[in-house]
RNA sequence: GGGCUCCUAGCUCAAUUGGCAGAGCAACGGCCUUUUAAGCCGUGGGUUCUGGGUUCGAGUCCCAGGGGGCUCACCA
């Protein structure tokens, strides 16, 4: 059994922890151990083992549990560790005179590091302290740790550590794991509440010809045997939207959406999406449907309605406050934008009242920035914008009573915005032109306008009944119900820029 | 992309005005059969992110680069 040779494990690239470590693995291997077994015979969990013993069964009836030494007490000739598994964690007891023959003095306290796994068998007792503990008669390595764990106090702090070596991470920093159980157990309410209500789950391409259905920069690539550019989806929109037209009725997918911005604490390059298409419901119904649906994963999830982000406390029981646009943006600033009906006008009027508007912005951006800054991050308790320009929303139907206006709603908790809804456009010629205004924006340097869909035009052309549409980031929507600050927290391998290996030296070439 | 800021032992963090690079945990050696962040005695461990520069002397000051964080811009 030769090692390769590699720099990974040169002992001289290695410091001298990781090289005691290694040694022992090659003396366990010398004494006939091996240090990476195929299998372990394991009687219980160690939550089972605490609730046999609980249950007052156990008796002197061997169980054998297994995990990571987490920590180890070496007491002269009796020792204690603390054992943990994904169930929890159970202290462990050695006696020299319980185990065979020098095990305890030539394997436990010589080639047993912290971070192994092992695998421990003996009775169940409570120490004089109180502890529920396994009397060891029996050790079996299950996985020798060549690296040394954090700090088993501090564990590890340093946020680059901790997202690109996010194992580390959750062996280190126990909390992390229940961000990611909370994180599915909102994904499991949100289905449950779909499912429950008719919804259909479907899976759309990712991988798409033509990208839209929202307004960012996508992610290119190329199919090599196609010989065709390809783009990763930035949202579902258009494929949900075929299939209301196909007849699916109530319709959702739960995926993966690529958008190649900036990257901030509420922005990843690669988000979780949740969008639904309901035949038959306006926007109106749609915002009904929120506020159940998360008063539902709340109540699924926390077992109420309340939940406190960095230290607000936040009621999530609907009915939820519903704002105009416009009388939002009114109160906040002083502006009523309806009275300024194109980008100049309001630009000026923005510049006299001591704004900066970016002079690019069409009057829809204008009114969008103004929201941005000004209005969205004041909403903490749960509140619906509703009726948006329709300049800003290329794919909504409008207000029959205001050309200008869409029948359109953003959902905000907390400063941040976490849904995005509308009553469909569903007529395929107003689409189309839509599609045509886009498009020449595109033209003229707005990178993040939708090209033409012309099969979606098609798809819209045979007809789709009225239909209110939805979207929400679930990432953020897990920042609220896990108390972060950063989406970074909530993403388990978040976007980081890769270490170059290679020193300075090739930046001064020409 | 701009501004600010951080990067020191495996981990968490110190280091005065520019003056021998330290502690706790972890590791190694020893004592210890009821500890639970075990304790006690002793020992080793550093490319101070990288590359230049200033200086008798650089973790510290300057320049360039890499990475992180915050923030502005951007991101409906």
């Amino acid at each position: 059994m030769s090692e390769p040779t590699h720099p990974f494990f040169d002992p001289a690239n290695l410091p001298d922890q990781a090289r005691g470590r290694i040694e022992n693995m090659r003396n366990l291997l010398a004494a006939g151990i091996d240090p990476y077994p195929a299998r372990v015979r394991r009687t219980h969990t160690i939550a089972q083992a605490r609730e046999l013993f609980d249950s007052g069964n156990a008796g002197d009836a061997y169980v054998i549990v297994a995990g990571r030494i987490k920590r180890i007490r070496i007491m002269g000739k009796m020792s204690f560790a603390d054992l943990e598994d994904g169930s929890g964690s159970l202290q462990i007891v050695l006696r020299k005179d319980n185990l065979p023959e020098n095990f305890y003095d030539e394997v436990w306290k010589k080639l047993v590091d912290l971070g192994d796994f092992v695998g421990a068998m003996g009775p169940l007792f409570l120490t004089k302290t109180g502890e529920l503990s396994v009397e060891v008669h029996e050790i079996q390595f299950l996985s020798k740790a060549l690296k040394p764990m954090p700090d088993k106090w501090h564990g590890v702090r340093d946020p680059e550590k901790r997202y690109r070596r996010r194992y580390v991470d959750l062996m280190a920093n126990p909390p992390v794991r229940e961000v990611f159980r909370t994180r599915a157990a909102i994904v499991r309410a949100l289905r449950q509440y779909l499912d429950d209500d008719g919804f259909l789950e479907v899976e759309t391409p990712i991988l798409q010809p033509i990208y839209g259905g929202a307004a960012a920069r996508p992610f290119t690539t190329h199919h090599n045997q196609l010989h065709q550019d390809l783009y990763l989806r930035i949202s579902f929109e258009l494929y949900l939207k075929r299939l209301i037209v196909g007849g699916i009725d109530r319709v959702y997918e739960i995926g993966r959406d690529f958008r190649n911005e900036g990257v901030s604490f509420k922005h990843n390059p690669e988000f979780t999406q949740l969008e639904f298409y309901e035949a038959y419901a306006d926007y109106q119904d749609v915002m009904r449907r929120t506020e159940n649906m998360i008063a539902y994963v709340a109540e699924k999830v926390t077992g109420g309605h309340m939940i406190t982000w960095q230290g607000n406390d936040i009621d999530l029981t609907p009915p939820w406050r519903r704002i105009p646009l416009r009388q939002a943006i009114l109160d906040a600033t002083g502006i009523d934008y309806e009275a300024y009906q194109d980008a100049e006008s309001l630009a000026a009027e923005m510049r006299r009242r001591g704004h900066d508007p970016d002079p690019k912005s069409n009057w829809g951006k204008l009114v969008d920035s103004l929201m941005a800054k000004y209005v969205e991050p004041n909403l903490i308790q749960p509140t619906f914008l509703i009726d948006y320009p329709r300049d800003v929303s290329p794919l909504a139907k409008g207000s029959p009573d205001d050309p200008r206006q869409v029948e359109r709603f953003e959902g905000f908790i907390a400063g941040m915005e976490v849904c995005n809804a509308f009553s469909e456009l569903n007529d395929p010629i107003d689409q189309l032109q839509r599609f045509i205004d886009e498009n020449y924006r595109a033209r003229h340097g707005d990178d993040e306008a939708h090209p033409i869909d012309e099969d979606y035009i098609e798809a819209l052309s045979y007809g789709m009944p009225p239909t209110g549409g939805f979207g929400m980031g679930i990432d953020r929507l897990t920042m609220l119900f896990t108390d972060k600050d950063t989406i970074r927290e909530v993403i388990l391998f978040p976007h980081l820029r890769s270490v170059k290996d290679e020193p300075a030296e090739t930046a001064d070439e020409e």
